[in-house]
DNA sequence: CTTGACCTTAGACCAACATCCAAGGTTTAT
DNA sequence: ATAAACCTTGGATGTTGGTCTAAGGTCAAG
């Protein structure tokens, strides 16, 4: 049995971060002791070690409130209810994958079309971009561009 | 002159939006009515579309503060002003992406090493694998394993 | 002159995930 | 016996970007 200093320790968390758990449902301590500590057993220890770990591969403490509750009834659950957890977060991080691409390529021509130095802001690329269009940049118009990127 | 309904509904936003913006100092109505509506005129009008352009590239509105700022200021102020901005954001927005990648991947694994069937979730590969080490999938102990995949 | 649409304000509430604080009790070591 | 290190609780705080409500004032139409 592990007090929460102990069992926070061991796994480079804070010891609050496992009250949260324990007040959201995630991590329950098996027991008290006398004077009302919060004991983890093993097994404790282990669930929070799936917490951590399910945490890594990007899911949601609601995620992983849902995995669990799957996992403490295994033998009623079916392979099928764990997969479309799995499959549903698949398709939120490539959803937001989508989103950062878009970002990306959108920053991307920003930089590129902006020189970058001690030159007024006020012919700046990026600027107008931002104040017009962001997806039809005209960087002809800006007089000091550093024409080598081009 | 538009008052906050004409003009929230010409961008597709909330009255509360232009609120929530003027608060915190990216958008205040150049004047006010007798009785003290919001009055927005046209170069407010424009800073607005600049906010929702620049949130489409996925600035921040703390980003978009500071490109206000410059904004306003253009003559004083440098490209490199500008572009510092832009390629800040752009290397978070790369940052993010590693991030997501990476969930994509350890996703992608755990699915395919899952059958997604009827079957008891006992032997389900993805519990396993985030009760043990999410990178070091077993999937010859997933008894009912769909083995088309492999 | 009243109805309905519009506007004002301050402040509460939401997700997501903690982190920190105050005020006090417990345990361990010296 | 007392200090250091640990634990308890409830509630506040922070981030980001809003959304909503309550209680009330304003304006145009019928
Ligand atoms: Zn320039
Ligand atoms: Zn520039
Ligand atoms: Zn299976
Ligand atoms: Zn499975």
């Amino acid at each position: 049995m592990y007090r929460i200093g102990e069992l926070a320790k061991a796994f480079d968390v804070k010891n609050d971060t496992l009250r949260f758990y324990e007040k959201h449902g995630l991590l329950t301590p098996s027991s008290r002791s006398d004077s009302g500590y919060r004991m983890y057993s093993e097994e404790d220890k282990q669930i929070l070690s799936f917490i951590l770990r399910a945490k890594t591969v990007g899911f949601s403490l609601a995620d992983i409130h849902e995995l669990l509750s799957i996992e403490v009834d295994k033998a009623n659950s079916a392979c099928a209810d764990v997969k479309v957890v799995v499959d549903a977060k698949l398709a939120e991080v490539e959803t937001k994958m989508a989103e950062l691409n878009h970002f990306q390529k959108s920053l991307k021509r920003l930089s590129n079309a902006c020189c970058g130095g001690s030159e007024s802001a006020a012919d700046c690329t990026i600027l107008e971009a931002l104040a017009s269009d962001v997806n039809n940049i005209h960087p002809e118009q800006h007089h000091h561009l550093n024409k080598e990127r081009f």
